[in-house]
DNA sequence: GTCTATATCCAGATAGAC
DNA sequence: GTCTATCTGGATATAGAC
């Protein structure tokens, strides 16, 4: 006999996925610091007891939230990696694995990219120096090396490749934009491409 | 006589000034909602009454550094709209100022771009919506329209040009560049240009 | 492991003397 | 207009039965 959920009536997952899930979908909508423990309590369905025997606290379920957000796009860009062999090729899906995502599970994307983790994550280093970001800035400087790309910087090759994507994503996630990203892909990546091409 | 602070023994402004300054200070160094009233009073030096006398709350004090902010940015845009004719001059003039901010007022920055606005301002629209930003976008607009531009999508063309030193802004503030970004600045357009030109 | 009831703390905001 | 002292609510977190 499987657990059911009394409002729902359909099958539940643990308290902790509940939990984490209740709270991306909070913490996105109102804020980390706008959104209360009891807020937690009545969405996820579990008591307040529960939730504390599970986390150590409130940072502990952003901390558990956020690593596995850091996790599954480590493991899309490992994937994205073994797929392509160049740089163009690999740039070019992460920006439309950052589109969909943006436009599938905009939370995810909001909480990954928009939320300012060191106001309630003190611990964490910066999401720009997060292993995600590391190999997204990686993938443009193989391509410097192997003279894919034009030898500038670094940094300013990568901010330039991702920057107008993520611009975008930006705009989309605060509603300035209101049709799906996926229409301007192409359009995103000329330009993208353009800015750093050899 | 003019009035003396006790501690630097220096002259200083009235309680409006020297609270939004402090507050621009704290709320940026550790947000928000990690700032409590008790300290922006030990920052600013003024009594909690006093603070109270002149601002509604404390998300009044926010709402004052925001607006003065978008101003002073507001004034900047004209100035550089008057000064420069082409969307090529006027561009590259934004992009060097918001790269001259970064580096000489860094909290400046931090608190127009980087700040979430609609979780402790929730009345205001967001700031990619603001007048600054959208004078930005207009002067891509008119690029495109006299044919400096290529004729792609507007924002997609506003993302594409800003985007790159957007970028390496946030990478500056979050420390990881370490040098000013003043020595980019040319790489950093020479990109930007490269990817909407006509 | 899960729950309810509750303790504790400190934030935001006010009162009222000067 | 500025100050100190104080109120009040609601947040985080715990206690302890089941």
């Amino acid at each position: 006999m499987t657990k059911i959920n009394k409002k729902s009536e359909l099958p539940v997952k643990g308290v902790h996925e509940r939990v984490i899930n209740a709270s991306l979908l909070l913490f996105t909508k109102q804020g980390y610091f706008n959104t209360s423990v009891p807020d937690i309590v009545k969405a996820s369905g579990c008591s307040t007891g529960s939730i504390y025997h599970h986390f150590k606290d409130k940072e502990g379920i952003a901390s558990a939230l956020y690593e596995s957000l850091v996790m599954r796009m480590n493991l899309a860009l490992d994937e994205i990696e073994m797929q392509f062999p160049t740089s163009k090729q690999r740039c070019r899906a992460v920006i439309k694995l950052l589109f969909r995502i943006t436009e599938t599970e905009p939370e995810v994307m909001e909480f990954i990219l928009y939320a300012k983790h060191k106001e309630f994550l003190p611990g964490n280093s910066p999401i720009c120096s997060s292993r995600p970001f590391q190999k997204m800035r990686e993938f443009v400087t193989t391509g410097i090396t192997n003279g894919e790309l034009d030898p500038v910087d670094d940094l300013v090759a990568a901010a330039s490749l991702y920057g107008g994507a993520l611009r975008l994503i930006f705009l989309r996630l605060d509603g300035v934009i209101k049709h799906s990203l996926m229409d301007k892909l192409d359009d995103v990546w000329k330009c993208a491409w353009r800015s750093v091409a050899a």
